[in-house]
DNA sequence: CTGAAAGCGCTTACAG
DNA sequence: CTGAAAGCGCTTACAG
């Protein structure tokens, strides 16, 4: 077969319908300079005429030996909670699938109880000069210092688990916390008779800066009211995350409120409540959030009744994704990507995906 | 800079440790004939010690001109049920992303209450002669008899939505049904107390062949019976897809049933029950399947209370993207891809992605 | 301001 | 049985 050169497309075909060589068509392209006005107009009607979308591969391709690396900012995974297992895993795994296109990701940890660890970190990141950055921002004022920065450097960011309103991050990837909170009650609802009673408890070292928690609470107690259920409802806020701390203050509770007939937990620390409720055997039915292997054990066992979950691991996926689809394909990014929030069971959670 | 010849990687790299040219080295990374057995060992020991791991990018842009042409056979979208919506827009989310690919997909459409019209599809679709197809079986006989000529033609196919277990398609993405049912029963024994009845309705104009539903019941029944429930479980099968139909039944049962508390309905047709139970006041918890509009506008309204979802767009999206990675990557494919058993409820379904 | 050439990693004829 | 060359669509120096 001879040469085709009759059905030229993509850059030399606008070359050739420009009559210029495809350097310049180039040059328009990605806007740089050195293109004659005349020929930019000319060159920018044509691409408008053939509706042209560049080829991504041969872009990739071409552009092959430029390492792109993004930084991740992240809570280590603790004794407390394995929580930050999944977002981890979730990073990993677009790092695995863009690896080919010479993006490498650099990893940082910080300790959740430990601000100053955030702010070390933080540093090393900026130090290291990553072209985008992955933060789950525990710390609000230590996030916004660094992002500032981040904003000065140009360097984009997306936040996961947790949001700051207008921070111009590149996206949110996460939960809607009132929302969860809210939904979650929503089920709730629909476990428990007018008479009985509900217990939420909060569990973090630092719950008043702990805005995940409060939000939830706020939704939880929002549909409630909203929904004029009159069920009483009690909580308890337990700042030392230590099993004999917990257990003492849910017998105290206990003791006081005798008609306690549901548990909701606010976060993924809810196995310490599980423990407390098997061994003690509470009739409750216990709700908590997050796929964590130690909840799913009491889960299995039928201790806890109800995970809510959203995906963590695909928080993190999908962050990396963003930027990657912002710095390197240059494509539009979701602003606002909000998590499901999924029901799980005993009966369901061998088919989730966290 | 001067080229850096140093550094090379990929099929050059091969090429020069085997001092061959890097034609050679593709015909042994492709297996095809014309290479000696000494050259051909040493050029796979290479291959193994540097564990070289082709670039797809390059191996993609190489055979651009070559046309993968795929076909979908699935249901039509009928007034009954708009539940082969989320298919096709899974189907079409899958060709946008690989159309770059040079992959087309034509769609292929049939009656669900016709099997003669499946039959025909079916024909037009092996005339076609596709690299793959993405079937949802619905109709079991005619479907292995087109599956076993897809055999002898070796076209490679996926099932979604319902699997024929046996007929060695590529994969199956979908449900699990029984415990789909399963788990819907885990559900509903939170939302009712041990002296109140249930009622089954399964609704499709050949439930006698509808597969789907009928695992579904058992899974239903399987869980009540393995956790030793003894609510009243009572049942119809509604073969006329007709509201008149539909409401006859109803009303026959609700006369001889007066405990009923909970409607169970084993597919997306829920909404025609939801009709009834909104009409004539009926004070049931009402479950059905599947997230359609008609079905969101009655759990929004509170008449339905929860739904189950099993990700239609997802499955057909996954099942294009299977035959993406067999024909085209060359990559392995699970072969089984089951979906998650999700629960809907009128405060979480506006973040659900179908 | 513009063009011609080389190259990204691979595949595909073609020649021998 | 093997090699040399052209090409996929794009980007990147370099020369003028």
């Amino acid at each position: 077969m001879a040469k085709k050169k009759t059905i030229l497309s993509g850059v030399k075909e606008i070359a050739r319908r420009a009559k210029v060589s495809i350097g310049t068509v180039d040059r328009v392209i990605h806007d740089r300079n050195g293109v004659s006005p005349e020929t930019k107009k000319k060159i920018q009607r044509i691409i408008k005429e053939m509706d042209y979308q560049p080829n991504l591969l041969g872009r990739r391709l071409a552009t092959h030996n430029k390492v792109t690396t993004f930084a991740t900012l992240i809570p280590e995974i603790s004794s407390e909670t394995s929580f930050w297992e999944a977002p981890l895993l979730g990073i990993k795994r677009a790092e695995d699938e863009i690896r080919q296109y010479n993006v490498k990701i650099e990893k940082y940890f910080y300790d959740l109880n430990e601000k100053d660890s955030f702010v070390k970190a933080a540093k090393r990141v900026l130090r290291a000069k990553p072209e985008g950055v992955l933060i789950a921002p525990s710390f609000i004022d230590e996030t916004i210092d660094f992002t500032n920065r981040c904003k000065e450097l140009n360097i984009p960011y997306v936040f996961i688990d947790s949001d700051i309103p207008n921070q111009s991050s590149l996206s949110y990837i996460g939960p809607e916390l009132y929302r969860s909170g809210y939904s979650s009650a929503n089920l709730i609802s629909y476990l428990i008779r007018s008479d009985e009673g509900i217990l939420i408890v909060n569990i973090s070292k630092q719950i008043e800066t702990d805005h995940h928690l409060l939000r939830k609470e706020d939704g939880f107690r929002g549909f409630f009211k909203e929904n004029n259920l009159k069920n009483e409802i009690s909580k308890i806020d337990i700042t030392k995350v230590k099993y004999e701390e917990i257990k003492k203050q849910l017998d105290t509770i206990f003791l006081k409120k005798k008609n306690i007939r549901l548990i909701f937990v606010t976060n993924s620390r809810v196995s310490y409540v599980a423990r407390y409720v098997k061994e003690n055997h509470k009739n409750v039915i216990l709700i908590g959030y997050d796929f964590l292997d130690e909840n799913i054990k009491y889960l299995a066992e039928g201790v806890i009744n109800f995970l809510i979950c959203q995906k963590p691991g695909e928080q993190a996926y999908k962050g990396i994704m963003a930027l990657y689809r912002h710095v390197i394909l240059k494509l539009p990014v979701e602003e606002y990507m909000y998590m499901p929030i999924d029901v799980i069971m005993k009966t369901n959670y061998s088919f989730y995906r966290n």
